[in-house]
DNA sequence: ATGTCGCCTACGAGGCGA
């Protein structure tokens, strides 16, 4: 099985995009973030016409998450058990779902904005209710393979972003965030890509050509239990799809599993 | 270069978010 996370950055503007690299990717899940709009608003007959079903959480014009597969979802979570709210607004930023046994979940970490906005801290306190429910879940029920997907706006190491001196007192890369991260591994997921792809950016700005400069940044992940892990047999993350017209400024990033 | 995108409203261009 062919599982993939892609913060697509509006699914309506990329749609062909999208469908054209997971026919020709033999994806089977895939996880998207930012699709950008409401259930209504989505494009489903281009997945559909291309063997995919959709399942998605979109509230309004941000965020939004979504599957598309060949195979059914199961037992569809909308957000988590205790998911923190910005304001009293509960944002659309995680859909969990079962695949032929394997729970996975699509994730859009809040950004952070800086260091002094409030939503700096609502994104800590989103990842520590994040890794407490899905700590509870790793614990009771090892012998399910789990997976978490998406875009954690996280730089874990120094190396995963372009030039760490010009991230001085930057998001992404401070401390505190850093150690929400590690909590993944805590509860005891891993990074299932890393081993096998041990260098590579999954985003590049839009802004004063980063891509061709190659100044981009590693914040995508796919985090797995050891279940999950020991089936782990392939990684790629798929640097081309940010080349030619219309592109995310995220790349795909794929587990092959077996 | 404050250098780009994509969404919204509401019909042109500014505001917001990343």
């Amino acid at each position: 099985m062919r599982i993939a996370t892609w913060n697509v950055n509006s699914i309506r503007t990329r749609v062909g995009r999208v469908v054209d690299w997971l026919v020709r990717s033999d994806i089977d899940v895939l996880a998207m973030q930012e699709i950008k709009c409401k259930p209504e608003q989505f494009p489903y007959e281009a997945f559909e016409n291309a063997g995919y079903k959709v399942v998605l959480h979109g509230l309004n014009q941000w965020n939004g998450v979504a599957f598309a597969s060949k195979i059914v979802a199961e037992d569809v979570e909308i957000g988590f058990d205790g998911m923190p709210q910005f304001k009293e607004v509960s944002e659309a930023r995680a859909i969990g779902a079962t695949f032929n046994g394997v729970r996975l979940w699509s994730l859009y970490v809040p950004n952070g904005r800086t260091l002094e906005d409030p939503h700096y801290s609502y994104k800590l306190e989103w990842l520590e209710a994040l890794a407490s429910r899905i700590g509870e879940q790793v614990y009771h029920e090892p012998e399910i393979p789990l997976a978490l997907m998406g875009d954690f706006n996280i730089a874990p190491l120094d190396t995963d972003v372009w030039n760490i001196d010009d991230f001085a007192g930057a998001t992404h890369v401070s401390k505190p965030e850093r150690q929400a991260f590690t909590a993944f591994e805590e509860i005891g997921l891993t990074d299932v890509i890393r081993p096998l792809v041990p260098t590579g950016y999954t985003y590049w700005d839009y802004q004063q050509l980063r891509f061709p400069k190659n100044e981009g940044m590693r914040i995508d992940f796919i985090l797995g239990n050891d279940e999950f892990a020991s089936r782990v047999t392939g990684a790629s993350i798929e640097r081309e799809e940010r080349k030619g017209e219309g592109p995310s400024d995220h790349v795909p990033v794929v587990a092959t599993i077996s």
